[in-house]
DNA sequence: AAGGAGGACAACCGCTATTGT
DNA sequence: TACAATAGCGGTTGTCCTCCT
């Protein structure tokens, strides 16, 4: 569009922010709201473009973020979600109260990436990184799974985010800035949130939270079995099978007990308001001519079908149709991470939280491969130990 | 104690998507 | 419909800090 750069003005600092030019910014957003990002910095006695002044705002003034280390939890929440949506860092912070895509990302490059790397798996395909050997067996399929349903939360994470751009239009009316403002929820968030958002932008990834039949407690969703079914229309073949008829409509609800017991843990501290908003709700996708049409949130709130575009335009969903797992997602997910810390240092892998057993690895012995294998033994615990007794398969 | 290396994190850049006119 | 303005996103860079030699 060749627009010219918003930060091309001379005089407009760049660099660290003071904590006087802070205070400006949060001072001129308490009481006015942001409104406009390029006409905020004149109003506010700022030297700084609009853009630099949303990134301040989104990125470390906003008061509902969360700063410092991240959890065992995080980290673990951080690594599936990688593997499922890759770097998509906004997604990602969706499933991630109060922490912003930016540090996200770079967590996830500073540490995360790094520690996959030394044990040897690949941070981009969270598979060994001299795994040839696995092009035709299960494995493969659990990525397949993977990355379709990979897809299904794409849709969905469209679906919601053009879903607030209505609700934003409807109640286009202000009132508290910090409330209201779709900024405040930006970046940290999926456009849904607060308010205006029926299916909850803080709640677990549904796929996830689907596949392992709720309480999944290492994954910051300490959910307390909100119902989760898979169902096919009764004319349609099974999605995995044979593809999806013409005119099918395929569902995967995931519907919520609304068991006011839901609210704990992490989810209950972190994003509370979210999650009561969530509790009655259903997602529906359907299916024409083989692709996904039209997502439904059906909640308390809202009853709202939207189109699903460019995140079903995938070949493989409409070739393949959507590969449901056949078992418990998480238990998969878990196993394949298992599968692949084993592929390159022959981790055992077999849920040993009391890993510590003092027989390292033979050969290296090093204390950081020690840790490696317990840290991450802790983390697969975690997940084990919460996605027994699916009511999904 | 000084300086270099590397890590961590904030901020910027450039591109794309969306919205308004 | 076309175009401009704006917001959002992900990659990259810059800067500060800590650790090691």
């Amino acid at each position: 569009m060749g627009r010219s750069p918003c930060c091309d003005k001379v005089g407009l600092k760049k660099g660290p922010w003071t904590p006087e030019e802070d205070q400006k910014l949060l001072a001129y957003i308490e009481e006015h709201g942001h409104g406009s990002w390029r006409a905020l910095p004149a109003k506010a006695g700022l030297q700084r473009c609009g853009k630099s002044c949303r990134l301040r705002w989104t990125n470390y003034l906003r008061p509902d973020i969360k700063r410092g280390k991240f959890s065992l939890q995080e980290e673990q929440t951080i690594i599936q979600l990688h593997a499922l949506l890759g770097n998509r860092w906004s997604a990602i912070a969706t499933h991630l109260p109060k922490r912003t895509d930016n540090e996200i990302k770079n967590y996830w490059n500073t540490h995360l990436k790094k520690r996959l790397d030394k044990m040897g798996i690949d941070p981009v395909t969270h598979k060994p990184k001299n795994d040839a050997l696995k092009s035709s067996d299960g494995q493969s399929k659990n990525a397949a799974n993977l990355s379709h349903m990979a897809q299904w939360e794409s849709a969905r994470l469209e679906a919601e985010a053009r879903l607030v751009r209505q609700s934003k239009l409807r109640s286009n009316s202000f009132t508290n800035p910090l409330n209201s403002s779709s900024e405040f929820t930006s970046t940290t968030s999926s456009p849904l949130n607060k308010s205006v958002t029926p299916p909850g932008s803080t709640r677990c990834l549904d796929i996830l939270k689907a596949w392992n039949g709720g309480a999944m407690v290492g994954l910051g969703c300490e959910l307390e079995s909100p119902t989760s079914t898979l169902s096919y229309s009764e004319n349609a073949p099974p999605m995995s099978t044979t593809g999806i008829g013409e005119n099918s409509t395929a569902f995967v609800d995931f519907v919520g007990n609304s068991s006011g017991s839901s609210e704990a843990g992490i989810m209950k501290q972190e994003g509370e308001e979210d999650w009561k908003s969530f509790g009655n709700s259903t997602n529906l996708l359907e299916y024409r001519d083989g692709i996904a049409n039209s997502v439904s949130f059906t909640s308390g709130i809202h009853d709202i079908s939207l189109p699903v575009e460019n995140a079903w335009e995938s070949e493989s969903l409409r070739e393949n149709s959507v590969h449901v797992p056949s078992g418990n997602f998480v238990e998969r997910f878990t196993d394949l991470l298992l599968s692949t810390a084993g592929g390159d240092r022959s981790f055992s892998g077999d849920g040993g939280g009391d890993s510590d057993n003092g027989s390292g690895p033979s050969g290296s012995g090093s204390d950081q491969y020690e840790d490696d294998k317990n840290y991450w033994n802790s983390i697969l615990n975690l997940v084990n130990s919460s996605n027994s007794d699916s009511p999904m398969f």
